[in-house]
DNA sequence: GCCGTGTTTGACTTTTACGTCAAAGTCAAC
DNA sequence: GTTGACTTTGACGTAAAAGTCAAACACGGC
C-alpha cells in the first residue's frame, strides 16, 4: 500500500501537462516526494490536485488557491487574522454566488437557443 | 427619449476601464455610435455590455462571446450549421454545469471554514 | 482665452498560466 | 549495451486580456 503516483499517471488522469504540475510545484501550491530528482506523488497529494483543478475551473488564480492552501494548512490563530479571514470568506462567497447566478442564467438562455435549434431543424425537415 | 450613454458612465457603472470598452470594440463584440470621433453607447450596447460582462465572469473566452454573439445576430440557416451548433450548446452546457457543481462544492467548503473560524474565535473570546 | 474634464488613437508593457524545446539523467527490457 | 519510455532542470516563448502612457482633439464654464 501507500501507493505512489508518476508524473505521468498523474497528467495522464487529469487530462493536464508535466509542465502544469512542475509549474504548482514551483508555485508552492503541491510538494511532492523525491526519489533522487524524480517526483513521487501520494494520495495526498493527488487529492490536492484535484482541488486545485476545481479552483482552477471555476476561475480562481493561483495565488488565490495558494492562499486558501495555506488556511487548511495553518489555520490562523490570531483574533484579527480570523476576524479579516471571515471577511475574505464572505467576499468569495457573494463572488460564487454571483457566479452560480450566471451560470444559471446562461444555463437557461442556452436552453432557449437549442430549443429555437430544434424549431428551425424541424421547419427545415418539413419543408424538405 | 433615446438616451445616449458616455463612455465614462459606463466604465463607472461596471466598474471596468475604457480601455476594456476600447478592447471590446476592437474585438468586434460592440459597434457603438459615433459623434465625430468621441462613441456614443445606446441602451442597447450598455445591455450587451453587460452581458459580456456575465460571460466573462463565467469563465468564456472573448471569441467565445463574440461566437455568440454572432448566433444571436445571425443564426445559421444550414441544416450542418445548425446541428453543430446545437452540439457546441450542449458541450457548453456541460461544462457550465460541471462548474455549477464546482462552486456549490466550494461554497459548502467555505461554510465549513467560516464555522471553523467562529468557532476558534468563540474559544478565544471566552478564553480571554 | 484658457481650465478642467472627458475623449481619442496608437504604441508599448504587463500579468497569468502555462507551452515548447534542449540537453541530460534513469531505468527496465530486449 | 543500446533502445525506448520516462523524467529532470532551465531557458525562452506565447496567448489572452487588458494596463499604462503620450500626444492631441472637444467643449462647457468662468
Amino acid at each position: 500500500m501507500n501507493k505512489y503516483y508518476s508524473i505521468t499517471e498523474l497528467t495522464r488522469e487529469f487530462g493536464i501537462s508535466t509542465r502544469t504540475l512542475r509549474f504548482y510545484e514551483d508555485e508552492g501550491l503541491i510538494h511532492p516526494e523525491r526519489r533522487g530528482r524524480t517526483r513521487l506523488f501520494r494520495p495526498a497529494d493527488r487529492h490536492l490536485i484535484k482541488e486545485i483543478l476545481r479552483g482552477r475551473r471555476i476561475g480562481f488564480t493561483i495565488a488565490e488557491i495558494r492562499e486558501i492552501i495555506q488556511v487548511y494548512k495553518d489555520p490562523p490563530g490570531e483574533m484579527g487574522q480570523l476576524q479579516l479571514l471571515i471577511k475574505r470568506v464572505e467576499e468569495k462567497r457573494e463572488d460564487l454566488r454571483q457566479k452560480r447566478k450566471d451560470i444559471e442564467d446562461t444555463l437557461s438562455e442556452l436552453d432557449n437557443v437549442e430549443e429555437a435549434c430544434l424549431t428551425r431543424l424541424a421547419e427545415i425537415g418539413v419543408g424538405t
